[in-house]
DNA sequence: AACTTGATGGACT
DNA sequence: GTCCATCAAGTTG
Protein backbone atom coordinates (compact mmCIF):
# COMPACT_ATOMS: atom_id res chain seq x y z
CA UNK A 1 0.00 0.00 0.00
CA UNK A 2 3.15 2.52 0.33
CA UNK A 3 3.70 1.05 -3.27
CA UNK A 4 0.20 2.63 -4.23
CA UNK A 5 0.62 5.87 -2.35
CA UNK A 6 3.90 5.97 -4.05
CA UNK A 7 2.87 4.92 -7.94
CA UNK A 8 -0.06 7.53 -7.38
CA UNK A 9 2.68 10.54 -6.24
CA UNK A 10 4.51 9.66 -8.97
CA UNK A 11 1.75 10.05 -11.48
CA UNK A 12 0.61 13.18 -9.69
CA UNK A 13 4.06 14.78 -10.23
CA UNK A 14 4.39 13.69 -13.68
CA UNK A 15 0.82 15.61 -14.48
CA UNK A 16 2.10 18.33 -12.82
CA UNK A 17 5.20 18.93 -15.09
CA UNK A 18 2.97 18.50 -18.37
CA UNK A 19 0.64 21.09 -17.42
CA UNK A 20 3.59 23.62 -15.84
CA UNK A 21 5.36 22.46 -19.01
CA UNK A 22 2.02 24.44 -20.83
CA UNK A 23 2.75 27.67 -18.82
CA UNK A 24 6.18 27.90 -19.58
CA UNK A 25 6.45 27.57 -23.24
CA UNK A 26 6.50 29.74 -25.93
CA UNK A 27 3.79 30.02 -28.10
CA UNK A 28 3.86 27.34 -30.75
CA UNK A 29 3.74 29.54 -34.04
CA UNK A 30 6.71 31.99 -32.26
CA UNK A 31 3.96 35.03 -32.71
CA UNK A 32 5.63 37.61 -30.41
CA UNK A 33 3.69 37.76 -27.31
CA UNK A 34 2.95 41.25 -25.91
CA UNK A 35 4.99 42.45 -23.32
CA UNK A 36 2.99 43.33 -20.50
CA UNK A 37 6.16 44.30 -17.95
CA UNK A 38 9.57 44.57 -18.90
CA UNK A 39 10.98 41.12 -17.73
CA UNK A 40 12.86 41.33 -14.18
CA UNK A 41 16.74 40.25 -15.06
CA UNK A 42 19.33 41.19 -12.98
CA UNK A 43 21.23 43.03 -16.11
CA UNK A 44 22.28 45.43 -13.66
CA UNK A 45 22.28 48.92 -15.05
CA UNK A 46 22.49 48.38 -18.90
CA UNK A 47 20.83 50.90 -21.28
CA UNK A 48 17.77 49.60 -23.40
CA UNK A 49 18.18 47.18 -25.81
CA UNK A 50 16.61 49.17 -27.77
CA UNK A 51 19.10 51.69 -28.19
CA UNK A 52 21.81 49.77 -29.16
CA UNK A 53 23.52 50.50 -32.04
CA UNK A 54 21.50 50.67 -35.16
CA UNK A 55 23.67 47.70 -37.30
CA UNK A 56 23.14 45.43 -34.85
CA UNK A 57 20.22 43.24 -34.29
CA UNK A 58 17.82 44.84 -31.82
CA UNK A 59 17.66 42.23 -29.10
CA UNK A 60 21.32 40.85 -29.24
CA UNK A 61 22.65 41.17 -25.63
CA UNK A 62 25.97 41.97 -25.28
CA UNK A 63 28.85 42.65 -22.95
CA UNK A 64 26.90 43.56 -19.80
CA UNK A 65 24.89 40.39 -19.94
CA UNK A 66 27.95 38.21 -20.45
CA UNK A 67 30.08 39.95 -17.43
CA UNK A 68 28.61 38.36 -14.26
CA UNK A 69 29.69 35.51 -12.35
CA UNK A 70 29.34 31.85 -13.65
CA UNK A 71 26.04 30.88 -10.82
CA UNK A 72 24.50 33.98 -12.01
CA UNK A 73 25.18 33.95 -15.56
CA UNK A 74 24.16 30.08 -16.15
CA UNK A 75 20.32 31.63 -14.60
CA UNK A 76 20.26 34.37 -16.42
CA UNK A 77 20.94 32.49 -19.70
CA UNK A 78 17.94 30.96 -18.88
CA UNK A 79 15.00 31.91 -21.58
CA UNK A 80 16.88 33.83 -23.39
CA UNK A 81 17.12 33.20 -27.21
CA UNK A 82 20.27 31.78 -28.55
CA UNK A 83 20.85 32.60 -32.58
CA UNK A 84 22.55 31.04 -35.64
CA UNK A 85 22.70 32.32 -38.97
CA UNK A 86 24.05 29.75 -41.52
CA UNK A 87 25.64 30.99 -44.37
CA UNK A 88 22.54 30.69 -46.40
CA UNK A 89 21.00 32.99 -44.16
CA UNK A 90 18.59 30.72 -42.31
CA UNK A 91 18.02 31.62 -38.98
CA UNK A 92 17.58 28.94 -36.53
CA UNK A 93 16.98 29.56 -33.10
CA UNK A 94 16.41 28.16 -29.76
CA UNK A 95 15.47 29.49 -26.53
CA UNK A 96 18.20 28.18 -24.15
CA UNK A 97 16.13 25.67 -20.89
CA UNK A 98 19.17 24.55 -18.88
CA UNK A 99 22.84 25.42 -18.33
CA UNK A 100 25.78 24.31 -15.76
CA UNK A 101 28.21 26.72 -14.25
CA UNK A 102 31.76 25.71 -13.98
CA UNK A 103 33.44 28.34 -11.76
CA UNK A 104 37.12 28.16 -12.71
CA UNK A 105 39.92 26.88 -10.44
CA UNK A 106 38.81 26.00 -7.53
CA UNK A 107 36.12 23.94 -9.41
CA UNK A 108 37.80 20.27 -9.75
CA UNK A 109 34.79 19.54 -12.54
CA UNK A 110 35.89 22.51 -14.70
CA UNK A 111 38.36 22.09 -17.92
CA UNK A 112 40.28 25.17 -15.87
CA UNK A 113 40.42 23.07 -12.75
CA UNK A 114 43.84 23.71 -10.94
CA UNK A 115 44.30 27.08 -13.04
CA UNK A 116 45.10 24.85 -16.03
CA UNK A 117 45.16 26.95 -18.92
CA UNK A 118 45.97 25.15 -22.19
CA UNK A 119 45.35 25.88 -26.17
CA UNK A 120 41.76 23.95 -25.66
CA UNK A 121 40.48 25.89 -23.52
CA UNK A 122 41.63 29.06 -23.77
CA UNK A 123 38.18 30.16 -24.21
CA UNK A 124 37.47 30.04 -20.86
CA UNK A 125 40.08 32.36 -20.20
CA UNK A 126 38.69 34.88 -22.40
CA UNK A 127 36.28 37.66 -21.76
CA UNK A 128 32.83 36.97 -20.37
CA UNK A 129 30.81 36.62 -23.70
CA UNK A 130 34.04 34.19 -25.81
CA UNK A 131 32.57 30.75 -26.97
CA UNK A 132 34.76 28.04 -25.92
CA UNK A 133 33.88 25.25 -27.66
CA UNK A 134 35.68 21.31 -27.14
CA UNK A 135 35.70 18.09 -28.82
CA UNK A 136 34.55 15.27 -27.05
CA UNK A 137 33.99 11.57 -26.45
CA UNK A 138 35.67 11.16 -30.23
CA UNK A 139 32.85 12.36 -32.13
CA UNK A 140 30.85 15.42 -30.63
CA UNK A 141 30.63 19.19 -29.31
CA UNK A 142 30.17 21.16 -26.18
CA UNK A 143 29.18 25.03 -26.14
CA UNK A 144 29.99 26.95 -23.52
CA UNK A 145 30.10 30.72 -22.93
CA UNK A 146 32.84 32.62 -21.05
CA UNK A 147 31.75 34.67 -17.32
CA UNK A 148 33.09 36.91 -15.02
CA UNK A 149 36.13 34.89 -13.27
CA UNK A 150 39.08 33.54 -15.00
CA UNK A 151 38.65 30.17 -16.04
CA UNK A 152 34.58 30.32 -15.34
CA UNK A 153 32.64 29.48 -18.00
CA UNK A 154 28.97 28.48 -18.29
CA UNK A 155 27.79 25.15 -20.43
CA UNK A 156 24.35 24.88 -22.68
CA UNK A 157 22.66 22.20 -22.24
CA UNK A 158 19.37 22.36 -23.83
CA UNK A 159 16.85 24.42 -26.19
CA UNK A 160 13.63 24.80 -26.77
CA UNK A 161 13.64 24.95 -30.72
CA UNK A 162 11.88 27.85 -32.08
CA UNK A 163 13.05 28.66 -35.14
CA UNK A 164 14.25 26.55 -38.22
CA UNK A 165 13.55 23.49 -36.91
CA UNK A 166 13.55 21.43 -40.05
CA UNK A 167 16.95 22.44 -40.89
CA UNK A 168 17.58 21.16 -37.57
CA UNK A 169 16.06 17.97 -37.52
CA UNK A 170 18.52 17.73 -41.16
CA UNK A 171 21.52 18.92 -39.64
CA UNK A 172 21.08 16.38 -36.30
CA UNK A 173 20.16 13.26 -38.97
CA UNK A 174 23.58 14.16 -41.13
CA UNK A 175 25.39 13.79 -38.37
CA UNK A 176 23.86 10.19 -37.22
CA UNK A 177 25.60 6.93 -38.03
CA UNK A 178 22.85 4.61 -40.50
CA UNK A 179 21.38 8.57 -41.64
CA UNK A 180 18.23 6.50 -42.40
CA UNK A 181 16.74 6.99 -39.39
CA UNK A 182 13.36 7.97 -38.60
CA UNK A 183 12.66 11.77 -38.52
CA UNK A 184 13.80 13.03 -35.00
CA UNK A 185 10.98 14.26 -33.01
CA UNK A 186 10.88 18.03 -32.09
CA UNK A 187 12.14 16.76 -28.85
CA UNK A 188 15.26 15.21 -29.71
CA UNK A 189 16.78 18.44 -31.66
CA UNK A 190 18.52 20.11 -28.79
CA UNK A 191 17.88 18.20 -25.25
CA UNK A 192 21.62 17.67 -24.65
CA UNK A 193 24.49 19.89 -24.94
CA UNK A 194 25.79 18.23 -27.93
CA UNK A 195 22.94 17.64 -29.49
CA UNK A 196 22.12 21.09 -29.62
CA UNK A 197 25.60 22.12 -31.52
CA UNK A 198 24.21 19.21 -34.15
CA UNK A 199 21.12 20.99 -34.43
CA UNK A 200 22.50 24.41 -34.89
CA UNK A 201 25.74 23.42 -36.62
CA UNK A 202 27.95 24.82 -34.39
CA UNK A 203 31.72 23.00 -34.49
CA UNK A 204 35.45 23.78 -33.24
CA UNK A 205 35.57 26.45 -35.60
CA UNK A 206 33.27 28.61 -33.44
CA UNK A 207 35.53 28.19 -30.51
CA UNK A 208 36.84 31.42 -29.03
CA UNK A 209 34.66 33.42 -31.32
CA UNK A 210 32.59 36.55 -29.46
CA UNK A 211 29.10 35.57 -28.99
CA UNK A 212 28.64 40.12 -28.33
CA UNK A 213 29.78 40.78 -32.08
CA UNK A 214 29.88 37.68 -34.06
CA UNK A 215 28.15 37.22 -37.52
CA UNK A 216 26.93 33.40 -37.25
CA UNK A 217 25.47 33.15 -33.51
CA UNK A 218 24.67 35.49 -30.95
CA UNK A 219 21.94 35.91 -27.93
CA UNK A 220 18.54 37.63 -28.08
CA UNK A 221 16.95 38.82 -25.03
CA UNK A 222 14.02 36.50 -24.25
CA UNK A 223 10.35 37.61 -25.30
CA UNK A 224 9.04 37.85 -21.85
CA UNK A 225 6.58 34.70 -20.70
CA UNK A 226 3.67 34.05 -19.00
CA UNK A 227 5.34 34.48 -15.54
CA UNK A 228 8.70 34.18 -13.92
CA UNK A 229 9.81 30.48 -14.52
CA UNK A 230 10.48 28.15 -11.63
CA UNK A 231 14.24 27.30 -11.59
CA UNK A 232 15.77 24.14 -10.24
CA UNK A 233 19.14 23.77 -9.18
CA UNK A 234 20.44 20.35 -9.71
CA UNK A 235 23.97 18.18 -9.71
CA UNK A 236 25.84 18.55 -13.51
CA UNK A 237 25.57 15.74 -15.62
CA UNK A 238 28.67 13.61 -16.38
CA UNK A 239 30.71 14.85 -13.33
CA UNK A 240 32.65 12.02 -12.36
CA UNK A 241 35.09 11.95 -9.31
CA UNK A 242 35.35 15.48 -8.84
CA UNK A 243 34.64 15.26 -4.65
CA UNK A 244 32.61 17.92 -2.85
CA UNK A 245 32.03 19.31 -6.06
CA UNK A 246 30.61 16.68 -7.99
CA UNK A 247 26.72 17.02 -5.78
CA UNK A 248 26.95 20.87 -5.73
CA UNK A 249 23.81 22.01 -7.19
CA UNK A 250 25.26 24.14 -10.20
CA UNK A 251 22.91 22.80 -12.59
CA UNK A 252 20.18 24.78 -13.49
CA UNK A 253 16.69 24.46 -15.58
CA UNK A 254 13.43 25.84 -15.77
CA UNK A 255 11.21 23.43 -14.19
CA UNK A 256 8.72 21.78 -16.45
CA UNK A 257 9.90 22.53 -19.53
CA UNK A 258 9.52 19.09 -22.04
CA UNK A 259 13.13 20.64 -23.52
CA UNK A 260 15.14 20.07 -20.74
CA UNK A 261 18.10 17.00 -20.84
CA UNK A 262 17.72 15.36 -18.09
CA UNK A 263 15.54 16.11 -14.82
CA UNK A 264 16.04 15.02 -11.19
CA UNK A 265 13.27 15.15 -9.09
CA UNK A 266 14.98 14.83 -5.81
CA UNK A 267 16.06 18.28 -6.82
CA UNK A 268 12.93 19.74 -7.82
CA UNK A 269 11.25 18.75 -4.61
CA UNK A 270 13.33 21.57 -3.27
CA UNK A 271 12.36 24.13 -5.75
CA UNK A 272 9.90 26.63 -4.49
CA UNK A 273 7.38 27.51 -7.14
C1' DA B 1 39.22 8.49 -18.78
C1' DA B 2 36.39 12.01 -20.68
C1' DC B 3 31.17 18.29 -19.08
C1' DT B 4 27.69 12.39 -24.64
C1' DT B 5 24.72 10.08 -27.57
C1' DG B 6 21.98 6.38 -30.02
C1' DA B 7 20.69 1.64 -30.40
C1' DT B 8 18.90 -2.14 -28.06
C1' DG B 9 16.40 -4.99 -24.95
C1' DG B 10 13.28 -5.52 -21.06
C1' DA B 11 9.59 -3.93 -17.84
C1' DC B 12 5.80 -1.44 -17.54
C1' DT B 13 1.19 1.72 -18.67
C1' DG C 1 3.48 3.82 -26.55
C1' DT C 2 7.08 5.18 -22.16
C1' DC C 3 11.00 4.62 -19.31
C1' DC C 4 15.30 2.86 -17.79
C1' DA C 5 19.77 0.39 -17.79
C1' DT C 6 23.54 -0.98 -20.59
C1' DC C 7 26.97 -0.48 -23.86
C1' DA C 8 29.70 0.83 -27.87
C1' DA C 9 31.03 4.58 -30.69
C1' DG C 10 36.31 8.14 -32.11
C1' DT C 11 39.59 11.34 -30.42
C1' DT C 12 42.20 13.88 -27.17
C1' DG C 13 44.85 14.99 -22.94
Amino acid sequence: MSCMWRLSRKLGQKKQRLLEAEQHQSPPDGTPTPSPKEPRLALGPQRSIYFSSPRDPPARLGLDFFDQPAVALARAFLGQVLVRRLDDGTELRGRIVETEAYLGPEDEAAHSRGGRQTPRNRGMFMKPGTLYVYFIYGMYFCMNVSSQGDGACVLLRALEPLGGLETMRQLRSSYRKGSTGRALKDRELCSGPSKLCQALAIDKSFDQRDLTTDKAVWLEHSPAGPREPAVVAAARVGIGNAGEWTQKPLRFYIQGSPWVSVVDRIAEQNTQV
